[in-house]
DNA sequence: TTGACTGCAAATTGTTTGCATCATG
DNA sequence: CATGATGCAAACAATTTGCAGTCAA
């Protein structure tokens, strides 16, 4: 069983900031193999925290830029949920996100389950609804007893 | 036309206040009338504005308070859009915002259009959606051309 | 009189930016 | 060696808080 799947995956995505224009350097790399080790979901805090777990020199502000060289490929998006940071995602993942906010955790829908409401809301006001970038707030299972 | 004492929005929402142990203000009374008159729906910045083209001492901090007083006694809510300030508006007005992030404007849709959406949410993930506390995000009709 | 309310300034949080320097391509 | 990337500090925007003085009940 070869182990270069992440490999190949960072480097993917090295290789598509190359193409629009961008540098590959380690510290995108390591930004985008953290990225890749929690499959997206996790705030710029939270990157820079493991980052610099290896590679402390490594800015704040390179990660918040990195992030947005990301999202200018198409790489990546964020989500906000009600209050706090940004949470960062691939766009490949085409969820919703359910927010608990007692509990502050997140469940992932598939985009798909939402597909009749989606449509009923365009039908009826006309609004195209991007479920790439929104959180739906409330409280989850658990937390709703 | 006979004088008659007549109890105004304002006053009631002060009276709410004062039931939950809080004080009847100056600032308070003009930060209410404020939300009154825009039918609530505006952000912190945008009421501090107005309450100080009437009342130029009253400050922002003033504002955030009195708002947490309101959130507290269960007067209003607020909404978050994915980025900016967030926009306070009564709980009594049960709808969902749909906003645009191409003319960042908010189109309005009663709670009860997204019965059948919130409820297939809850038996599939037992999610309780707060719909009072989520802003859906997307293009509206004229801007999805 | 008591303690809630206020103004003011300063702290916080999350994110962005200016600038000099570094290093990829 | 040109230009994009980086570290650092400082600017930012939205909101919160500490403190001492004020005022409603």
């Amino acid at each position: 069983m070869p182990k270069v799947t992440k490999k190949t995956a960072a480097d993917d995505i090295l290789d598509r900031l190359r193409e629009d224009g961008g540098r590959r350097t380690a510290s995108r790399q390591a930004i985008i193999e953290v990225l890749l080790e929690v499959d997206g979901h996790i705030t710029a805090e939270e990157i820079a925290e493991r980052v610099q777990q290896r590679f402390p020199s490594v800015n704040k502000s390179t990660v918040y830029r990195t992030l947005s060289a990301l999202h200018d490929s198409g790489v990546i998006a964020h989500v906000h949920f009600g209050h706090g940071s940004a949470t960062y995602h691939f766009t490949a993942e085409d969820h919703v996100h359910l927010f608990c906010e007692t509990c502050e955790e997140v469940q992932e829908v598939p985009a798909s389950k939402l597909g009749e409401f989606t449509s009923a809301i365009e039908r009826a006001y006309g609004f195209r609804v991007d479920h790439r970038h929104f959180a739906i707030m409330g409280r989850c299972g658990r937390c709703s007893t």
